[in-house]
DNA sequence: CCCATTCTACGACGCTGGTCGTAGGATGTC
DNA sequence: GACATCCTACGACCAGCGTCGTAGAATGGG
């Protein structure tokens, strides 16, 4: 038993968090400059986040250098999981089915993604029944 | 163009559209009966509550009565649709694929919900190719 | 050495969500 | 008619989130 879990990030930290992920380890300025392209926030909040996050234990700073260092503690796949996993409970009774139905409903797959999706079934299907 | 966008509940706000999705049009203590089963909450609260989204058109009240009668606006496919764009759009790239993957990570699904998506998906693609 | 720049820390503020208490009007019962 | 009960309206409160401003320490260039 050494998983922690890692509390449910905001909306802004997930953004942060998805940097964290794409980049790597990084500097604030780093992150916020990432974020600039598509945000418009003052670089102090970006800061102020990040602390929180680091309370939190979302992320974990080096500070061997002036320039602290934010590394990603929350990974991006159990993160993931917990947000979909609470969405399933809140709104769909726990039915991935019916989330189904409203996530294709909301945003119209191509062929491609619809073929990806049976492909995923598959292997779960395949790892599920006879335990490896 | 008559159809307006009613903005996205919050989870209480939920929870309480969920019971009148259920119940139909109720009463606010028709609903906090229902609700606190589930929930310890003040009468009051789910009355304010209730309050709150008629002003943002989420339900309807009916005031004939003294006791006025709450009826949804908001549709639950419509809105699940919305919380599910949502996440998808935040969350994972707008690719309903990586969604499901999360989702049937978080809460294993059984062989019979893995068969009902693949005939979600098979619905979807009767229909998409040859637009009837 | 001094000044401009960059960084962190910290407090403040506004807003929203959820909670409740209380006041006061309507209703029902004896 | 008087009283207890149920209803709505409304204001208060607190916590969390996102935002920012400013202070003050570290750094680096002339």
């Amino acid at each position: 038993m050494e998983k922690k879990s890692p509390p449910k990030p905001t909306e802004a930290e997930l953004e942060l968090l998805q940097v964290l992920w794409r980049r790597g380890p990084s500097t604030v300025r780093e992150i916020h400059e990432a974020l600039s392209v598509s945000k418009s926030t003052g670089y102090t909040t970006t800061l102020k986040i990040l602390q929180k996050m680091t309370d939190k234990g979302l992320v974990r700073r080096d500070e061997s250098n002036r320039s602290h260092v934010y590394e990603a503690l929350a990974q991006a796949a159990q993160t993931e999981r917990q947000l979909a996993g609470e969405l399933l409970r809140k709104a769909f009774g726990d039915s991935p089915a019916r989330l189904m139905v409203a996530a294709l409903d909301s945003k119209k797959a191509t062929p491609q993604e619809l073929a990806e999706i049976r492909r995923l079934l598959d292997d779960i299907e395949a790892k599920t029944p006879m335990k490896q």
